[in-house]
DNA sequence: TTTCAAAATTTGTGATCACATTCTAGTGGT
DNA sequence: ACCACTAGAATGTGATCACAAATTTTGAAA
C-alpha cells in the first residue's frame, strides 16, 4: 500500500541519507501521521523514501532510543501506545525540564524577543479560535521552543524535544477526536511573568500549561 | 593495536549482537575506559568485539543519540569533550530530574529499602576512605539508582542515565588526576530526609550532592 | 461459517561489498 | 629543522545478500 504525502519532502539539505530519513520520520510523528500502535517496517519505509533499508534502520534505531518509537518484543518497530503511568512521568519530566529551560531563558528575553513571543502566542490563540488543529500544534510548538532556545540550551532542549515526540501521537489522536477548542493555555500568565522578570510566576505558568494540557488528555480515555 | 580488557565480557544474554555491543560500549564508558576526545572506529570496535561492523554501527548510533558519544563534523565518532556550558546544563538537568525521581521514590522507601540504601551508602563511604576510585564510582551509582528505581520510573530514569553517561569520561579523568578523597557527599542528609519523609530536605540533599560533586570537577580545569 | 495448522511471504539482523571522503605517513623543497 | 603536498591506507555510508524468526495467507476439517 502506497501512502502518499505521509512524509514531507526534506526541507534542508542533509549530509547523509540516514539523517534525512531521521528528520522525515520525526516530522511525520510530530505532525501526527502515525497512530499509536501502528507497526513500521524497515523495507516499507525504505521504499517510500527511495533508499535502501540501511539508512532507515539507523534512523529508526535512533528514534527508538529517543523513545519516539518503540521496539516490540518481536523486534518490530511500532508507534508507542500511551499508558497513564507514562503520561504522568512525561508530565513530571516536562515540568521539571521546561521550568528549568524557561528560567534559563528569562535573562535573554529582551524587548524584541518578548514581542516575537507575543506574536507567536497570537497565532496559538487564533488557531484555537479557528479550531485549526494543524496550525495550533505548529504554533504552540514554535511558541514553547522559541522561548526555550533563548537560553541556548543544548542538552536540556534535546531532552525536552524527546518528551514532546513521545506525546505527539496521542495528542493528535485526542485532537482529532475532541478538537482543540477547549484547550486551556497559560501563555498569558507566562508572558506577564516574563515581563516582570518573575521567575516564580514563569515556572508556575509553565507547570500549569503542561499539567492542564496533558491533564485534559488523560481525562479522556487513553485510546 | 589490540586493547585487551577494555571491554568486559557481556554479563547477561542479549537477544541481538547490536544490543550486546551497545551495553559493552556503554559499560566501558561508565567505567572510564574512554578518554574525552578519543576517536572510535567502527571497524576497530567490530574487530575487538568479534562481530561485523553492522551491529557496531547501530550501537554507536544509539549511543550518539544519547549524547554518550559524539559525531564529529567529519562523521567520526568520538568521546565528547566537556565544556563549562555543557557541564552547567547537565548539572541543572540532573538536579531537576533526580529531585523529581527521588520525590517519586519517597513513598516507596520502607524499612527494608532504607536499610539497603544505608548499606550502599556505607560502601560509598568506605570507598572514599580507601580512596578506591573504581569502587566509589560503582557504589555511588548503585546508591543513586537504587533510590530512583523505587518509584518505578522508566522515562525519567533513562533521561538520568543519559546524563550520567555524559559526565562519566570527564569524571574518571578528574578522579584519576586528583583522587576521590575530598569528594563531598550529601547521602547522610538524604537518608535523614527520607527517614522523616521530608520531601524538601530530600530535594535539597540531592541538589547539593549533584552541585557539589560536579562543582568540584568544574573547579579543576576542564581537561 | 468457524477453527486451526501448515505453507508462503514478509520482516529484522548480521555479513559483505563498493565507493567517496578522510586520515596518515612519507616525500621533497625551503 | 620545518612546512606543504601527495600517495596510500583506513574510515563512514549506503546497497545487496543470506538466513532465521515472525507474520500472514491458505486450505481443509468440523
Amino acid at each position: 500500500m502506497k501512502m502518499a504525502l505521509e512524509f514531507s519532502p526534506p526541507q534542508e539539505e542533509f549530509r547523509t541519507t540516514q539523517e534525512r530519513v531521521y528528520f522525515q520520520v520525526r516530522d511525520a510523528i510530530l505532525r501526527g501521521k502515525f497512530l499509536p500502535g501502528h507497526a513500521i517496517t524497515i523495507r516499507g519505509l525504505a521504499a517510500e523514501l527511495n533508499c535502501s533499508p540501511m539508512p532507515v534502520r539507523e534512523a529508526l534505531r535512533r528514534l527508538t532510543s529517543e523513545r519516539a518509537l518503540e521496539l516490540s518484543d518481536t523486534r518490530r518497530v511500532t508507534v508507542p501506545t500511551m499508558t497513564p503511568e507514562k503520561l504522568a512521568e512525561i508530565c513530571a519530566a516536562r515540568v521539571a525540564l521546561e521550568c528549568q529551560a524557561a528560567e534559563q531563558a528569562l535573562p535573554f528575553v529582551g524587548k524584541g524577543e518578548f514581542e516575537q513571543l507575543r506574536e507567536l502566542d497570537g497565532r496559538v490563540t487564533a488557531a484555537l479560535q479557528q479550531k485549526n488543529i494543524e496550525q495550533y500544534v505548529t504554533a504552540n510548538l514554535d511558541f514553547h521552543f522559541t522561548l526555550y532556545r533563548l537560553g541556548r540550551p543544548h542538552i536540556i532542549l534535546s531532552l525536552i524535544e524527546s518528551l514532546w515526540l513521545q506525546t505527539a501521537p496521542l495528542q493528535h489522536l485526542v485532537f482529532q477526536r475532541f478538537g482543540v477548542q477547549e484547550l486551556p493555555d497559560r501563555h498569558e500568565d507566562l508572558l506577564e511573568g516574563m515581563a516582570d522578570g518573575d521567575v516564580g510566576r514563569v515556572r508556575q505558568a509553565i507547570r500549569q500549561d503542561i499539567e492542564e494540557g496533558l491533564g485534559s488528555i488523560s481525562a479522556e480515555e487513553l485510546h
